[in-house]
DNA sequence: CCTCAGTTTGACGGACGCGTCAGTTAACGA
DNA sequence: TCGTTAACTGACGCGTCCGTCAAACTGAGG
């Protein structure tokens, strides 16, 4: 091997940029040359990493997703009690901190994007898999504990992130009426309706 | 006068072809020359109308809203018990006919533009108030004929319309796990979790 | 020192689409 | 019938940007 690889490094680099540039002035507006100055690298070298724009943007999708997965597994293994649990994870979708606001711009750009798009609608899918696959859990732990009031956990999960998804959306949309302050306050009495009164 | 206006008709016909558009391949991909087509004219008429593109877009947007609730006011008025009132509503979101799957998108559309243009999340802001002014406004009447629980209106009004957009949103997504029927199922126990108990 | 594969570069061809514009049509009043 | 003006048309100029490509560079092995 003629010098090790710096092939997964510059795809980071590359994708990091991407998303960047997506949540910054969205895909519509996005350019090659855009990707490549924030990178701090040329045209060129993005299309030597991924062929044409529409891969890039799948790829920088991917890892978006990823690295908000890989971001929260932290948070469910720390707390025990699944009312914690809960909080930690819904509070983490908050979109307060620069990585959040983000990772939900460019979530938020994928989903119109999967509209007209078979292959982005099945990365969405099996990403909101995973998520309902989380929450579903925690909140079926809950109801093993006697913690959680006892209706379809999955049926459950699925209003719980559909709000946060809507919530999330006008946060960021900057609505006068949907704060972050407002959207937890939201979540809370969501989550609170799901418990059980103290015994 | 020369002769009567056409203005407002064609105007119309333009804007609707619009959203016919941006429903079918998104507002990235839209073409002045693909909505002049649709609308059966030339782009020299779309732009005769609109003078640039973010002009018809803006209008495209306020006509799709506009439409969206002409449609359901009678919904209001027909009914009389707030549960029924507040179930009719809801229903009408759900992503069933051509109409509302085409205004849904139109909406989604508008979400993910307005995040990079203030004067879109302007627009947005005022739909989403009218929109939560109306559901709070039935929550409150239905608390005060001793219906819903007793709740701050807005804030589960906010958690109501959050949710439903989450969830349209998967829905349109063509999601394996979150079809329509899901999506009133979920509803469903939403509204239900708000109503006292029969007495 | 030379070779060679992996990597990088930026100029360029070609396609594309917005907005302009000069010219045409049609309805109305005079 | 003619003048006037709103309404309409579609070709074209101009700027933009993707993806290609030929050439350059880099560092490890021979």
């Amino acid at each position: 091997m003629p010098r090790p690889s710096v092939e997964a490094a510059r795809r980071e680099q590359i994708l990091s940029a991407a998303c960047d540039v997506v949540s910054e002035i969205g895909f519509k507006s996005l350019r090659i040359a855009d990707v490549a100055r924030r990178a701090g690298t040329s045209t060129g070298t993005v299309h030597y990493y991924f062929d044409t724009k529409a891969d890039l943007m799948r790829a920088a999708f991917e890892w978006n997703f990823t690295r908000s997965l890989d971001r929260r597994r932290p948070l469910l293994e720390e707390q025990s009690d699944p009312r914690r649990r809960l909080r930690a994870f819904v509070e983490s979708y908050l979109p307060i901190d620069d990585v959040t606001v983000r990772a939900w711009r460019v979530w938020a750009e994928l989903w119109v994007e999967a509209l007209h798009d078979r292959d982005l609608q099945e990365l969405n899918d099996q990403v909101y898999g995973e998520w309902r696959r989380i929450v579903a859990g925690v909140l079926r732990d809950g109801q093993d504990r006697g913690l959680f009031r006892d209706e379809d956990p999955v049926l459950v999960a699925n209003g719980l992130i559909g709000m946060i998804d809507g919530l999330a959306l006008q946060a960021l949309l900057g609505s006068r009426s949907m704060t972050v302050e407002r959207m937890r306050e939201v979540c809370e009495r969501a989550i609170r309706d799901l418990e059980l009164a103290a015994v």
